[in-house]
DNA sequence: TCGCGCTGTCATAGG
DNA sequence: AACCTATGACAGCGC
């Protein structure tokens, strides 16, 4: 036979074996050291929840009905557990709001620059005074961001530690893959924190302050635009972007920009909540504040995500004479193109390269066509402009395919999940977790653990009526009066008064509804030891006066059977008090009743052994129902866990979704601008030989697609190779910690 | 007859 | 030290 402890402590392994293996991590330490005592109870004997109960003393003080000693501190155990569960699946998944704002503007050759400027959210744009903000130090970025990400848990209503010193690894790689994808789509690392944000938008208010006082400037936005102060994403730099005056090179007709993209895109009224400085400058894009971006690519109101894409900054093409496109300091500077390299922006501006980490626009700007007159059909295939940023993104390491594998979730469920977001059916993952499994769940659970819902049963009714629990299970003609009375006359056992009622209280949560009434218990067990062998033979002599067939013996006889062997023996050494007396009575009283008493050697002998039988008894009870109730609840865990685990796959598709709509209209915005620029001469540069090229440096640069494609391939493979080392790192460790 | 689950009991550890 | 509880192990019983 299965030992139960064999069977049980497996089984409690199994449970945690299969917490890890649908990827949730049973964080050992956690419950060791939060005061949460159950799994260390498990791990490394009992101790607080599981400590001794004092029933005797719950007995004196609360008679011990439907006491249940233990469910107070599992119940806030395994609350407290499900909360920390909760916390750990937010802080790995629970992606804080991103905003991508992007413009494009025009500078006038005066250096003067309209736009408009987005107000919340993610701010790349920036100013001198962001500078200090964010700050090149990347250690204070990397607090403030996971401070930040803290304050989102706990705006989630979340109580978790610190999150630096919380953090597992896996916590923070996983962090750091949403990272770099928001990255690869432009969003910095700030987007994670929020007080970062939240110091941003104080600082965008201290522009829009700024421009109010600023007579150059004719827009709100404009302040930022005219100090150009940009974001590193990745690193979190500040820098202005500037754009050497190129005079020679692209011609962009800003004004027909400007109209094409409030016809193109949904921002025409927006257009309109900015001021143009048509006669030296145009606004070639602007997204204002709330702008319709944000409505174009949020989805629904409460999605986490809420993006709002522009092109800071990315203004292109002044006229033919000034191409610098972005700050005043710009006439500053010198003409650093050549006719192969036409930089759009200067060199210490990163405003795209906040906008879209330091992906390089060569690779995420070349649309596989490009309208208008610039189609060179002839020319080499292009690739998609943001190939390298969301097919690497999501098709590399966020792909479904992948979640569903790395996660325990099957592919089918996986794209059933997208088919499923898609669709809009409304369709939850929840389904395991519907109210029918939910009850079958407590319905099992009720039923399995019977002991404690039995116990609670036999309490009341033994409290009530010990004939009533009796007349249940079809017994008949038994009231406590009456079968004390019959016992007496019966057994005619000196002092022998049972009190069936007193006996209920026996066990809190005896799982036999019968065990209120000892006498009624099944035993048929033939456990002989500790017994003289003249103990034995009288116990298992006929009671006097059973050979009468009367109605009373037969009663006598059925109850006589139901009686257990202690009290067989106690009736057998006429031990003048009951057994429930000879259990439960605390030591003093104990002690007391039995100086009242002159009792031989043996039966002293015996009733101690009875106290001990039956304490142990009531105690291996007990054990029995923790342990059952323990499984239960960490089946349920089990259960909660694998609903928010769907529920957050959803949210990953839902952003998957975002992200594909992002990249449509970059890449749509990628070909209108292109498409817009012109040579010296006012024609379209062809697309096969010409690209946006987003340098490292943060400058926009018109390049030879030789010379960008060469560059893509080498953004493209810095991932890999990344990605590649950090598996070595890991399996080196993983090796490490197996030595 | 065998396997399984339930139950009681013992032995032991620990509070 | 005595007492109590918790729990692993074992055995008996009924199904």
């Amino acid at each position: 036979m299965l030992s139960l402890k064999k069977y049980l402590t497996e089984g409690l392994l199994q449970f945690t074996i299969l917490l890890s293996l649908i990827g949730v991590r049973v964080d050992v330490d956690t419950y060791l050291t939060s005061q949460l005592p159950p799994l260390r109870e498990i791990i490394l004997g009992p101790s607080s929840a599981y400590t001794q109960t004092q029933f005797h003393n719950l007995r004196n003080t609360l008679d011990g009905y439907g006491i249940h000693p233990k469910s107070i501190d599992l119940d806030n155990y395994f609350t407290a557990r499900r909360l920390l569960s909760q916390v750990r699946a937010l802080d790995r998944f629970q992606v804080p709001t991103t905003e991508v704002n992007a413009w494009l503007v025009h500078r006038d050759p005066e250096g003067s620059v309209s736009g408009s400027q987005p107000s919340s959210g993610l701010t790349l744009e920036s100013s001198s005074g962001l500078q200090d903000v964010t700050g090149p130090d990347n250690g204070v970025r990397e607090s403030e961001t996971e401070q930040g990400f803290s304050e989102d848990l706990e705006d989630l209503g979340a109580v978790a530690p610190p999150v630096s010193g919380d953090l597992t690894k896996e916590d923070i790689d996983l962090i750091d893959i949403l990272w770099r994808q928001d990255i690869d789509l432009g969003a910095g690392r700030e987007i994670f924190d929020y007080s970062h944000r939240q110091k941003e938008q104080d600082v965008d208010k201290d522009l829009q302050d700024g421009a109010e006082r600023e007579d150059t400037w004719s827009g709100e936005g404009a302040e930022a635009l005219a100090r150009n102060l940009l974001v590193d994403g990745e690193t979190g730099e500040s820098f202005p972007a500037q754009v050497p005056g190129g005079e020679d090179q692209t011609a962009l007709s800003l004004e027909e920009c400007l109209r094409l993209l409030e016809a193109t895109c949904p921002f025409g009224e927006n257009a309109e909540a900015m001021e143009v400085n048509t006669s030296t400058s145009e606004i070639l894009y602007s997204a204002p504040p709330g702008d319709p971006l944000s409505t174009n690519y949020s989805l629904a109101p409460n999605t986490p995500i809420n993006q709002n894409v522009s092109l800071h900054q990315a203004s292109l093409g002044g006229c033919s004479q000034d191409f610098s496109l972005f700050s005043p300091e710009v006439e500053s500077l010198p003409a650093a193109s050549s006719s192969a390299l036409l930089p759009l922006v200067p060199s210490n501006s990163t405003s795209l390269n906040s906008t879209f980490g330091s992906t390089n626009l060569a690779g995420l700007f070349f649309p596989p066509q490009l309208n208008g007159t610039a189609n060179d059909t002839a020319g080499p295939e292009l690739p998609d402009p943001l190939g390298g940023l969301l097919d690497e993104a999501m098709l590399d390491e966020i792909s479904l395919m992948d979640l569903a594998i790395e996660e325990g979730f099957n592919p089918v469920q996986a794209s059933q999940l997208e088919e499923e977001f898609d669709s809009d059916s409304g369709l939850s993952l929840d389904s395991s977790h519907s109210p029918s499994s939910l009850s079958s769940s407590e319905g099992s659970s009720s039923s399995s653990s019977s002991s404690s819902s039995s116990s609670a049963s036999s309490s009341s009714s033994a409290s009530s009526s010990a004939s009533s629990s009796f007349s249940e299970e079809g017994a008949v003609g038994y009231s406590s009066d009456s079968e004390t009375l019959d016992l007496e006359e019966a057994e005619g056992a000196v002092g022998y008064q049972p009190e069936y009622s007193k006996l209920c209280r026996m066990s809190y949560q005896d799982p036999s509804p019968l065990s209120c009434l000892p006498y009624l218990e099944h035993v048929g067990h033939n456990h002989t030891y500790n017994m003289a062998p003249s103990a034995l033979d009288a116990a298992d002599l006929p009671p006097p006066g059973a050979l009468k067939k009367g109605g009373k013996e037969k009663q006598a006889d059925f109850l006589d059977k139901q009686m257990s062997r202690d009290e067989h023996r106690a009736r057998a050494m006429k031990i003048p008090f009951t057994n429930d007396k000879i259990i439960n009575l605390p030591v003093e009283e104990f002690n007391e009743l039995l100086s009242k008493y002159q009792l031989s050697e043996a039966q002293l002998s015996l009733i101690r052994d009875i106290r001990r039988r039956g304490k142990n008894k009531m105690a291996a009870q007990n054990c029995r129902k923790r342990k059952l109730d323990t499984i239960l609840n960490l089946e349920r865990d089990v259960e909660d866990l694998q609903r928010d685990k769907a529920r957050l796959l959803r949210e990953k598709v839902e952003f998957l979704r975002s992200l594909r709509q992002m990249k449509q209209k970059v890449q749509s915005l990628y070909q209108e601008v292109f498409g817009r620029l012109r040579d010296e001469n006012g024609r379209p540069y062809s697309p096969s030989q010409y690209a946006l090229q987003y340098a490292g440096d943060g400058s926009v640069l018109l390049i030879p697609r030789t010379l960008a494609d060469q560059q893509a391939r080498r953004q493209e493979r810095k991932p890999k190779d990344r990605r590649k080392k950090k598996i070595q790192d890991s399996s080196k460790a993983c090796y490490t910690s197996d030595k």
